[in-house]
DNA sequence: AGGCTATTTCGATGGAACTCGAAATAGCCT
DNA sequence: AGGCTATTTCGAGTTCCATCGAAATAGCCT
């Protein structure tokens, strides 16, 4: 993974409306959401939608497939996989991080 | 962690210069890095370099600490672990990719 | 105090992102 | 073919981002 595509990821992600999206298609599963679907459950207008959809599959994040005239998308795990690991791989690099194995958020 | 913090931090990462930023702290470990010796390494402008690592500092992603003149900064690892685990808890909350590494890709 | 170094703030510029509604396209169905 | 639904593209407006150099501030040291 070159850091420039881990950036376009987290660009990808690191927006509310996307990041939103994209946790919608992940708790889809992978049975998908249709394009309207989605536009129903975010109530956004159908254009940013569409705008914001084609940045999470231009960085390989969502998969879609038609059926017919609607268009199914799906989260794309190994795509997210990917780039978590790159993060960890980042993150315990150099330094011992890596010990940390519960919920160190706070 | 909440959606919108989430955002927030993968916006601050999803840029290339501070992704790369970032990457140099987390390598410095936990001795940090003075802000001057970063800019010698990044060789971005002293102003732009204050700007981004502002950004990171605002997101909790990076803490700071002052020792004398120099301002010492560090990759803040329980940050970023807690950014990971939220994505990887989105990723896993309806669906069980825990066990796709080969098959679901496609 | 005076000066020196490290870092931030200011001001400006160019470019990109987010949002929307309207119009255009894609593809099924009768 | 004709129409209907689903989705994308277009055009526009507003806002935000990245970058820089110059000037301002912070804090040490003599």
């Amino acid at each position: 993974m070159k850091l420039e595509k881990a950036a376009a990821q987290l660009e990808a992600l690191g927006n509310p409306t996307r990041l939103q999206l994209y946790r919608t298609l992940v708790r889809a599963g992978e049975d998908g959401l249709a394009v309207g679907r989605i536009q129903e459950k975010l109530e956004i207008a159908a254009s940013t939608l569409s705008h914001h959809l084609k940045r999470l599959v231009d960085t390989g994040l969502v998969t879609q497939e038609r059926q017919a005239t609607t268009l199914i998308c799906r989260a794309n795990y190994p795509g997210m996989q990917a780039l978590v690991g790159y993060l960890v791989d980042e993150c315990c690099a150099d330094s011992r991080c890596g010990t940390a194995e519960k919920e160190v958020a706070a």
